[in-house]
DNA sequence: TTATGTGCAAAACATTTGCAGGAGT
DNA sequence: ACTCCTGCAAATGTTTTGCACATAA
């Protein structure tokens, strides 16, 4: 596991980290609490939460802040969109090219230092559209 | 005020859109609350999360979900893109002009049926790169 | 008049944190 | 050994909700 120095390679984030990256489904803590907790019974709540937050501010892992009200984990860290269904709320990659040429637009209309963009859409998900389900919108 | 059928035009509602239509902030829940209990001081936080909700339902008001632990609403529903400071939380339009060619490209890429995007940056704002201070990442 | 909205308080969620004991290096 | 980390539980912060009363239409 790559890591920060002072960060000691647990039996815990080892399990966190193999279990996010098996998914492709950007899990919330709490869903990967459940997954860890299958191999790691007594792991607490409060260790997922803390190591999910410091592995995404080491650059491990992805932290997703997109609708809805909790936070996602996503184990590919490279720059790419997603679209979140506005039905049921589950959130998919979407496969188009990065789009770095807007940052330099952004550079120009702001006197914000840019670091960096994320395009999140919305959408209906074939699920949801053949259940004709009438979308949530939250 | 514009509105939906069956939704009533109370004092709460008029004091809540025109405080919001006022700055340029994007205020939380909370912040809004406090700007509407200065003319209306036994409004209920309730209400105005209620209200806040509604409206956004309606398309009277946007709702973001942008980065940070709270929501912000903002009284510009026409499509534009926000910056988000990673060091003070901060949010602020950015004007450059909405990308809906990506729309088309989502669409390819995905079988959602594709209803909209929004795009976040993330930057360090003028007053704290002045401050220098250290960005807290969250 | 009557369905909808409000204030209030409690509940429900999501996340963070203090602490005493446990484990990696 | 010496930190850093964990489990647990309690605290915090945000948002939602139940209910009796108030009010817009």
């Amino acid at each position: 596991m790559e890591q920060l120095p002072n960060m000691r390679l647990t039996t815990q984030r080892q399990i966190i980290l193999e279990e996010l990256g098996k998914v492709t489904s950007h899990p919330t803590a709490n869903e990967v609490y459940d997954m860890v907790r299958k191999r790691l019974p007594r792991i607490g709540l409060g260790t997922v939460y803390r190591n999910l937050e410091l592995m995404a501010e080491s650059g491990i892992i992805l932290k997703l802040e997109v609708g809805g009200t909790q936070k996602r984990f996503d184990a590919t860290v490279e720059n790419h969109y997603h679209i979140r269904c506005s039905s049921c709320g589950k959130v998919d990659d979407i496969e188009i090219p990065v789009q770095d040429q807007i940052n330099a637009m952004a550079a120009e209309a702001t006197d914000y230092e840019i670091l960096g963009h994320h395009i999140e859409f919305s959408g209906v998900c074939k699920d949801c559209s053949e259940k004709k389900a009438k979308p949530a919108l939250h």
